[in-house]
RNA sequence: GGUUCGGUAGUUCAGUUGGUUAGAAUACGUGCCUGUCACGCACGGGGUCGCGGGUUCGAGUCCCGUCCGGACCGCCA
């Protein structure tokens, strides 16, 4: 037997008990007369205690045991003269009789610690060493936990979990796909799921009316630190529902995963419309953890002479509440953040409301105070707080405001990786028109229903078409989204011939869908949860690696694999792929 | 495609205006130490300053190029 017990598991209980653990060596500490080893493995860690007064000879060979050297030991589970409070096995240590070195091991390069020495790159290179580490074990766990609460809920309010194929067919719209060649078809190619959207939709026509999946998907765009080229989704679908069915169903599976997985008890989300989520906080997903709700200034703000307010399409200001104290090295900080060209304003205007009621400005030259008091009062300042403007194009004015906000809400400590703030985004508008190819693309997909007030607006006003789609949003984070999918033929050929397909065009990408539709289609819909997105929000963190066990660089490589990789001329050949078009090298 | 930050000991970093033998911490090794748990103390080994070129009497430091990594924008129906 290589082990009676785990390394997390022993206690007083266990007292006098002759054990066998096999672990980790987590670290050593030889005080001479007397050496102690941390032995780690999945469950915790428990202390060795080697005594050279009772037992020389064992003292000896304890002492050669390296860093993260794989060993069994047997021994007596023996009360601490001094006891640990801070780890569950702190009352007790093992008092060894017999080491057996199970496996050697060379330095790991980096400590395999809590507060490890190592950096990104290299833990990233060592990732099956990183996942030893609380951290990245305890992130797998959660991610494990999440899973299985899911599939139990699901399970319990009557879905199913049905595979869908990897090996599908590309379509044009939406995300790059991977391709995939295939050998017995030359010249023809797969492509890897972006979302099972079109499958889940079939299985909804042959009746399986609740569908759930956890699964992969693939999308070939640039990545970023909440993206990766494959992640995991929980893909629903449902028919015979209209969209106030999804969002209860779904806005329970949530309120199920904050009290079972974090104990937390959640009321009814708000919902919000894309149109006063844009016009309140700048962002289709805002983080309503804190107000500091945007304030349009167009009638207070316009006429005073001031040219960019004048020629200003959009007038838009925070009112950052105390925050009067500020001073000029902070604001400028904050006007250097904004002028970023990631963020785009071409400036910021300031107005301090000062404690003892007067008021300050970086437009004084145009405002006079009774000017800056109507600002101030439609932005619901008082005395001490510090009102932020921005003004331009809609839609950049927006989204600088947006970051700012966020910025300030981070600075003033209002975005409190504990607290949870899930909210519904309602009302998507079903269309975007796309300058470059100067054409209607979908916003969501092309199977997406417009809401049936809106259906008349498909004949005059495109822009103005509201969807039946929906995004969950918590603390800023688009966690999930979905829609009330086209089951009507006529509505679909129309919504095709919107995006500029032809007939033979849309019935070539999606003729398979189409015809399917035409035997007896159910009313439904769906929604898909980003699953590593859930758990990083759930753990209060930005990044989505951190719960994948083995995740890319932001250049989409796996720098312990190393791949992507060249392969060998017979492998393309086979596939009837030429290298010749493949950009030089130096 | 773009913006930006970084690459110096196993690791994380410092390195001033271009100037003597490139430092610290940690890890590692050796010795001492009987209640540690980030043990302590002493000593020691450890460097292609990412790579290539240039400027200079002299380059870790300045310039050009290149490779690698991080964050972000575009992109992600």
């Amino acid at each position: 037997m290589l082990r009676t017990h785990t390394c997390g598991e022993l206690t007083l209980n266990n007292l006098n008990q002759t054990v066998i653990l096999s672990g980790w060596v987590q670290r050593s500490r030889d005080l001479g007369g007397m050496t102690f080893i941390d032995l780690r493995d999945r469950y915790g860690i428990t202390q060795l205690v080697f005594n050279f007064e009772t037992n020389a000879e064992i003292g000896e060979q304890a002492r050669k045991l390296g860093r993260e050297w794989v060993i069994q030991v047997e021994g007596i589970v023996a009360e601490r003269y001094s006891k640990n409070a801070n780890m569950p096995t702190g009352d007790i240590e093992i008092i060894v009789s017999k080491i057996t070195v199970l496996n050697e091991a060379k330095l790991p390069p980096f400590t395999i610690e809590d507060n490890t020495d190592g950096g990104d790159e290299l833990r990233m290179k060592y990732r099956y060493l990183d996942l030893r580490r609380n951290i990245n074990k305890n992130n797998l766990m959660l991610r494990h936990r999440i899973g299985i609460e899911v599939r139990n809920y699901m399970n319990n309010i009557g879905f199913l979990e049905i595979e869908t194929p990897f090996l599908i067919k590309s379509t044009p719209e939406g995300a790059r796909d991977f391709i995939v060649p295939s050998r017995m078809n030359p010249g023809q190619f797969y492509a890897l799921p972006q979302s099972p959207q079109q499958y889940k939709q079939l299985l909804m026509v042959s009746g399986f009316d609740r569908y759930f999946q956890i699964v992969r998907c693939f999308r070939d765009e640039d990545l970023r630190a909440d993206r990766q080229p494959e992640f995991t989704q929980i893909d629903c679908e449902m028919s015979f529902v209209e969209q106030e069915d999804i969002l209860n169903t779904f806005e329970g599976l949530v309120r199920n995963l904050f009290k079972s997985v974090k104990g937390l008890e959640f009321g009814n989300f708000p919902r919000i419309s894309y149109a006063d989520a844009m016009k309140y906080y700048g962002s289709d997903k805002p983080d309503i953890r804190f107000e500091m709700k945007f304030v349009e200034l167009n009638d207070v703000a316009k006429g005073k002479d001031f040219k960019v307010f004048d020629d200003a399409e959009l007038i838009i200001g925070i009112n950052a509440k105390e925050c009067a104290s500020y001073t000029r090295k902070q604001i400028d900080e904050l006007t250097d953040f904004v002028k970023r060209p990631q963020v785009g304003a071409n400036g910021l205007i300031y107005i301090r409301y000062n404690e003892d009621g007067t008021l300050k400005s970086s437009v004084d030259k145009f405002f006079t105070e009774t000017d800056l008091a109507k600002i101030a009062e439609k932005m619901n300042a008082n005395p001490g707080d510090l009102m932020l403007i921005i003004a331009g194009k809609e839609e950049k004015a927006q989204k600088a405001l947006c970051e700012l906000r966020l910025e300030m809400g981070s600075r003033l400590g209002l975005r409190n990786p504990g607290t949870f703030a899930p909210l519904w985004v309602i009302d998507f508008p079903l269309l975007e028109w796309d300058e470059e190819t100067d054409r209607f693309y979908a916003k969501h997909h092309p199977f997406t229903a417009p809401k049936p007030e809106d259906i008349p607006m498909l004949e005059t006003n495109l822009k103005a078409v509201r969807a039946n789609a929906y995004d969950i949003v918590i603390n800023g984070v688009e966690v999930g989204g979905g829609s009330i999918r086209i089951h009507d033929k006529a509505l679909q050929n129309k919504m095709f011939s919107i995006l500029g397909f032809t007939p033979e065009g849309a019935q070539s990408q999606f003729g398979f869908l189409m015809n399917a539709f035409e035997y007896g289609a159910p009313p439904h819909g769906g929604l898909a949860f980003g699953f590593d997105r859930l758990c990083a929000v759930f753990s209060g963190v930005d990044s989505i690696r951190d719960f994948i066990a083995f995740p890319k660089n932001n250049s989409g490589r796996d720098l312990m694999s190393d791949a992507p990789a060249e392969v060998s001329d017979e492998q393309l050949q086979e596939l009837y792929i030429r290298t010749a078009d493949l950009p030089l090298k130096n």
